[in-house]
DNA sequence: CGGGTCGTTGACCGTGATCAAGTAACGTGG
DNA sequence: CCACGTTACTTGATCACGGTCAACGACCCG
């Protein structure tokens, strides 16, 4: 509502980490310009397109996966509103992974070269860009890390939390409980577990006492335990800005 | 030996992919002043140690790995001479993971705050250091895919097929055969797999006829059909520069 | 109503883990 | 040069986690 354009959760996402002045935030704007609606399930872009935008969410749940040949499935990241979508196809002319909706949504999308401009103009924007991008690699290797090497119900458990840390970014009071519109075949696909595995896996930690389900939404009952049980770390509380250019530079 | 410095392998990787003036290479030559020596599973640094620095591989093999409590341990990259270790920590206070030696070698270390000169001074080696991220990231990406939904046999092609892609960088030369002097325990800890389970993986390449094995050394005899085997996509070969602030800017 | 998607349940199976013993290669010190 | 310890790799036997397949129920929307 007000001039601060504070109505972006883009803007809010950065303004969680470090401080913006109006021409960082001038430049982010930018990046918001044209919006386009996708319903559920729509595919936004397939494997192999031209890699030539990347979006900002700005509302709706939506997810990025890698498909083989013969139908299996990997999800590689769940995006939320606030989240820059496409990154790690910067480097490529084609697409190397699928966007989907998981729900209804707006997206803003942007030509690549829309980075230029920040690169060129504001390094402390461009050092958050780069942290951010490097915060989401620690994630994906947290993923690989429960995908190779931890069971089912701890990979679940990492799942659920590392949802509610992201979503807590945007939105730090939310609750213990909280909307999760996915189906579990694309848990399952994320988690490298078929959907009846995960069905099975989130009945053992409801019987376990550790959650509670109602139907499209979560309740983690034992923050603490659930923590434990699978090592978790909260990579997006905070980052390492101390290193960053400062603010007029 | 000629005053083109052309003796780091890391400027000639980055020179893999684009041009470079004397300013941009003044820059990557501050980056690797200073050279320290480990030896065969030397510790560099651990998990949770503080994270002010980077590396660029020198010479020698390295990698990266996360530990549960329990001793699992997952690799989730193994560095070439080349190599600028430490980007996905970048965004953090402590370490992520810890770094070993799997021969003997030399790093050159250098401070985060390095990197600012470079975001400052040069916006196109900052597009290309972030394109570079990005494709370290696809590349965790097809580790994650593997681990979650490919067979032993899948996994195991792949990552030797991702070796040679990526020792061709820096090797362009480099025939089917080549030094691998990783243990079969790291391997598995990069695959989710057991010591054991790569050793019958490897005897089973072997009879199929894909491979062939010498001591700390494999060939790959089928590129072809290895490829095929598990979908490899080469994500080194080139990258898209076209969005790139132009040379002198 | 009817069709589609999503989640649940049961029976069975297979990949890869686990445990344990044995072998080979290597460096070190005597 | 050999004895020794260490590390890496192999082999075999057994086991279990999670996959697969199939049927069924709940729910939603037209």
């Amino acid at each position: 509502m007000s001039e601060q354009s504070s109505d972006s959760c883009f803007v809010a996402m950065m303004r969680h980490y470090i401080e913006l002045d109006s021409h960082d935030e001038d430049l982010l704007a930018r990046l918001e310009q044209s919006e386009q609606r996708y319903s559920n399930r729509d595919v936004v872009v397939r494997e192999g397109d031209s890699s030539s935008k990347l979006w900002v969410v700005r509302s709706g749940w939506f997810f990025s996966s890698v498909n083989l040949a013969d139908g299996r499935r990997q999800v590689y990241r769940v995006h939320f509103p606030g989240d820059v979508i496409g990154f790690p196809d910067i480097a490529f002319r084609e697409r190397t992974s699928t966007l989907e909706a998981a729900t209804d949504g707006w997206l803003c999308p942007f030509p690549k070269q829309a980075l230029d401009d920040i690169f060129i103009r504001s390094s402390r924007l461009t050092a958050l860009l780069f942290s951010l991008g490097m915060v989401n690699q620690a994630v994906v290797l947290d993923r690989l890390r429960s995908t190779g090497r931890m069971s089912a119900k701890e990979r679940v458990a990492q799942f659920l939390l590392e949802l509610q840390s992201r979503l807590r970014i945007t939105d730090p009071d939310l609750s213990s409980e909280f909307l999760v519109p996915l189906t579990q075949e694309v848990i399952g696909d994320a988690l490298g577990l078929t959907n009846v595995y995960v069905s099975r896996t989130l009945q053992a930690l409801v019987s376990d006492g550790l959650i509670e389900r109602r139907p499209g939404r979560v309740n983690l009952l034992h923050d603490e335990e659930l923590r434990r049980l699978c090592g978790f770390i909260d990579r997006y509380a905070e980052i390492d800005t101390s290193w960053f250019p400062s603010l007029r530079n």
